[in-house]
DNA sequence: ATATAATGCAAGCACTTACTTACATTACGG
DNA sequence: CCGTAATGTAAGTAAGTGCTTGCATTATAT
């Protein structure tokens, strides 16, 4: 049991990678040791189960506590640095963990419920920090929305639509055009609601 | 050949019905041939191969050209009044051809690449549209933006994350949501652009 | 009423898949 | 250097999958 990490890790690596793209059930378990360059037996020993091994492979999905502490500590309270701020880091944790969000998206009749709950926190915390900042916002008569919680779902949505219509989908891409995004789309909301 | 219509509808829609759930992978033939009432065989005498089948559904994705004549014919170059017809039109076509685009969302190794195509046609065609629109608003000094393309793209993508947030999920769902997400993230856009 | 086409039924085939077993080989720390 | 744990190899199992075949049954149209 005392995993040599290296093996095991190769391992998850590989299912990552190959599931993200082709699926749970398109991805064989030969495929995956064969990518990790190990044998076929060495996965069943280190995870018992295709199924085990997937859910290991998402327990290494830290969820960012990274928005919580950033709406608790580093807002301005000035509306388009805070805006833009929000937009860089929710594409930060997205793209981290987009491989696995990849692999809930795509789905399976036989992937524990456990793995969607997982990947759906991430949007549905924001949504409540961002429409409570936006609340906040408005008692200091630093924005004007007729419905904060609508304008939040608006913004995440539109960042959400961004990521997984693959702005970002290469590997090391240049990111340029996600700034690009993400920028004139925090000009345009900030505009937006300011009084 | 010559199909019995009912036959083979109840099939497509068995067929669209189940992988828009459980994923092309994760549906058999089986399965399909019993929610559709019918004998497997009767399935495969009638589209000869699991894929021909899916084929032939996409097939009846008809992509809407209402896209097209709406904005050639309905627009009254008047912002907001423009954008809630815009957006209103999206989620309907996006909502008729729902199960298709889930079908495609979840992908397959083994699907042929006319399917993703297809089901990226529709967005593209838009943004075009869109950026077009934006454009000419702005000769006409009725639209304000630096980025013209960049703020079609903010649009359609914010319409693109609140669908497939399944936000309209449930089957006849009163769709009053959605209505409210339309008017006001409408109304945000319209705000943000006049200058 | 009879020919023709569409469907049902039972069985099976060829192949893949997740997973197992038994045994040989290597790596490695004390 | 030796014992133990980790890995490789080969073979196989049981179940499921897409798809086929042969024949009986029902509907339909002329």
């Amino acid at each position: 049991m005392n995993d040599n990490q290296s093996t095991s890790d190769k391992i998850l690596m590989a299912a990552i990678d190959l599931m993200s793209e082709k699926g749970y059930d398109g991805t064989t378990t030969k495929e995956i040791a064969a990518a990790a360059g190990v044998n076929e037996v060495t996965l069943f020993r280190h995870f018992g189960t295709k199924q085990k091994l997937l859910e290991t492979a998402f327990h290494r999905y830290h969820y960012a506590e990274e928005m919580t502490k950033l709406f608790q500590e580093s807002l301005k309270w000035e509306l388009h640095t805070d805006l833009l701020l929000i937009s860089r880091t929710y594409h930060k944790i997205m793209n981290r963990n987009r491989k696995l969000l990849y692999i809930a998206q795509k789905g399976s009749s036989s992937l524990p419920q456990e793995i969607y709950q997982e990947a759906g926190r991430h949007p549905r915390h924001l949504r409540n920090l961002l429409t409570n900042y936006l609340t906040a916002m408005m008692e200091k008569n630093k924005v004007m929305t007729a419905n904060p919680e609508m304008t939040a779902m608006s913004f995440m949505w539109m960042n959400y639509g961004a990521f997984y219509s693959g702005l970002n989908a290469k590997g090391a891409s240049p990111d340029q055009p996600l700034d690009d995004f993400i920028e004139e789309s925090v000009r345009l909301f900030a505009r937006a609601l300011t009084p």
